[in-house]
RNA sequence: CGGGGCGUAGCGUAGCCCGGUUAUCGCGCCUGGUUUGGGACCAGGAGGUCGCAAGUUCGAAUCUUGCCGCCCCGACCA
């Protein structure tokens, strides 16, 4: 990589842009804060996909697609919702160009086509969805109603950055409606937990589960609800969120139904989304400065075989022994890439496989092929074995398996080391400065006191952890009393 | 949106301050050969609106002005 792995930030900046880039993720886009997801940056998202969409409908929800276009009237209908979003909307004003007269071969806006009323290019689609929601809801025999939808939406941000940030991103946003507050805030608590299981245990991504104080809230939300990630340079990243809505948006629809006792009531709501930010989230946690590492479980390719050869004769032996591996693994469900192109000697190969954090690397020549074994590569740790050829396979799961769990185990590591207490506000803004991470600390409960802390340390309450035990103490900025500890961090 | 940097072949770049032959180098690409256990080597070759536009000049990659775009830092961000 051109930069090494470092905290200091243009640098990290830099190694992090290294990763997406020549991992083979993702590029700039000429189109401002967009980016080009190339195929093997969308067959991770495919997969995280495609295991986030089965937890989806394991608790019961189903998919829909709503329009990508909001009127304005529509979008400003629940007030702090459209407050929220109004700084960056990307705004639909006309319906057609036309040919320039004054600058020959090029088009201008055709002033005669402007909309009478304008369309937001979605940056959520709470408001098109509740207003959809209206008709499909009048008993209680309709609820829940639990809906998810995979979709991309834009936001018109100040500063953009590959996955973490980019003006327009893919994501999935779950919306749903039910009879009770209790049964709404158990949803929105459900499917945070559903978040939590698939970063753990998918991404090997160890998370905290919490609460966001009310100046950190979703606009339009009664309660957030969010993951937090911790990056190997001591920056904080939001990974997943769920809101519970309460009434809002209920209310600013009018979406009522009939109880059983044939009484009208507003329903209740949640909606809950993860983004292709998670790819951002999974590189910084785990890579280092060979490149990419990516959990087996959702790597695109798991395992990358390359022959050692010389000469046609030899590759044709190789090619016949590696293809009954091959099967052999594709019989127990790993995705293997088998790697016999000519061009790329096999030192280009294993660093270009080891950028793109293939997690098992297999290499075999003759003298393996007469030994009956295979060299073995993992990604993680680097290490090199000799594996024998009976039962390969099935020692390859093993050994994804390990990986998987060595991944994470190494990235739980670093979370609890990150996680610190400070007694003192002194202590607090040394270990912000030295340490960086997860700071637990005590705070009053206002607002004001989270606003200075955030002016004079950039740092942000990340959550109140769901688990927090109750703990009596005193403020470290106002020196109030506090019933329990926050996690505070600086954050992405 | 403020500050900084950058834009020259597919990628990375030199040249720019101080204007002057045919625009530099590396990687990649093409052809042939030798190679292949950690990013191979030799020989030959192809590839350029120097971001766009206007201006100054006998002459502009180089100077001036405007515009566009990207990156970094900050502000902003559920």
């Amino acid at each position: 990589m051109a930069k090494e792995l470092t905290t200091r930030a243009a640098d990290y900046s830099q190694w992090y842009n290294d990763l997406v880039i020549k991992g083979g993720l993702a590029d700039h886009s000429a189109v401002r804060g967009c980016m080009v997801i190339k195929p093997y940056g969308y067959a991770l998202w495919e997969n995280m996909q495609r295991q986030l969409d089965k937890m989806f409908k394991d608790t019961g929800h189903e998919n829909a697609y709503f329009p990508l276009l909001i009127p304005k009237s529509l979008f400003e209908a629940e007030e702090k919702n459209a407050e929220g979003f109004a700084k960056e909307c990307a705004i639909v004003t006309h319906y057609r160009l036309k040919t320039d007269p004054d600058n020959k071969g090029k088009l201008m806006v055709d002033p005669d086509a402007k909309l009478e009323e304008e369309l937001i290019i979605r940056p959520t689609s709470e408001a098109v969805i509740w207003n959809t929601y209206k008709g499909w809801i009048q008993s209680y025999r309709d609820l829940p109603l639990l809906i998810n939808q995979w979709a991309n939406v834009m936001r018109w941000e100040m500063r953009t950055r590959l996955f973490l940030r980019t003006a327009e991103f893919l994501w999935q946003e779950g919306h749903t409606a039910h009879a009770t507050k209790e049964e709404a805030v158990e949803e929105a608590e459900k499917m945070l937990g559903v978040y939590a299981d698939f970063v753990e245990e998918y991404m090997a991504v160890p998370v905290i589960r919490g609460v966001k104080t009310a100046s950190e809230r979703f606009a339009g939300a009664e309660d957030t609800y969010c993951i937090e990630a911790m990056m190997q340079d001591g920056k904080a990243l939001q990974a997943g969120t769920s809101h519970f809505l309460g009434q809002n948006f209920a209310r600013a629809f009018d979406v009522q139904f009939l109880t059983k006792e044939n009484k009208q009531e507003y329903v209740w709501a949640t909606s809950w989304g993860v983004s292709t930010r998670l790819i951002g989230a999974l590189i910084m946690a785990h890579s280092d400065d060979e490149g990419l590492i990516i959990p087996p479980k959702i790597a695109p390719i798991q395992v990358v075989i390359i022959p050692i050869y010389k000469g046609e004769e030899s590759k044709a032996v190789i090619d016949g022994k590696v293809n009954e591996i091959i099967a052999e693994l594709k019989a127990l469900g790993v995705s293997v890439k088998y790697d016999n192109n000519d061009n790329n000697r096999p030192g280009w190969k294993f660093a270009e496989y080891e950028l793109k954090g293939v997690p098992v690397r297999i290499a075999m020549g003759l003298r393996d092929m007469e030994n009956k074994v295979v060299e073995v590569a993992r990604r993680d740790t680097k290490e090199k074995q000799s594996m024998s050829m009976d039962g390969l396979a099935a020692n390859i799961v093993a050994l994804l398996a390990d990986i998987q769990q060595n991944i994470y185990n190494k990235a739980k590591a670093f979370q609890t080391t990150h996680i610190t207490n400070a007694d003192s506000w002194d202590e607090f803004v040394k270990l912000l400065d030295e340490k960086g991470g997860f700071i637990s600390a005590h705070w009053d409960g206002t607002a004001e006191t989270e606003e200075a802390i955030k002016e004079k340390t950039k740092a942000t309450i990340r959550c109140i952890p769901l688990n927090n035990k109750p703990e009596d103490g005193k403020c470290i900025l106002s020196g109030n009393s506090s019933g329990q500890r926050v996690l505070f961090a600086r954050a992405y």
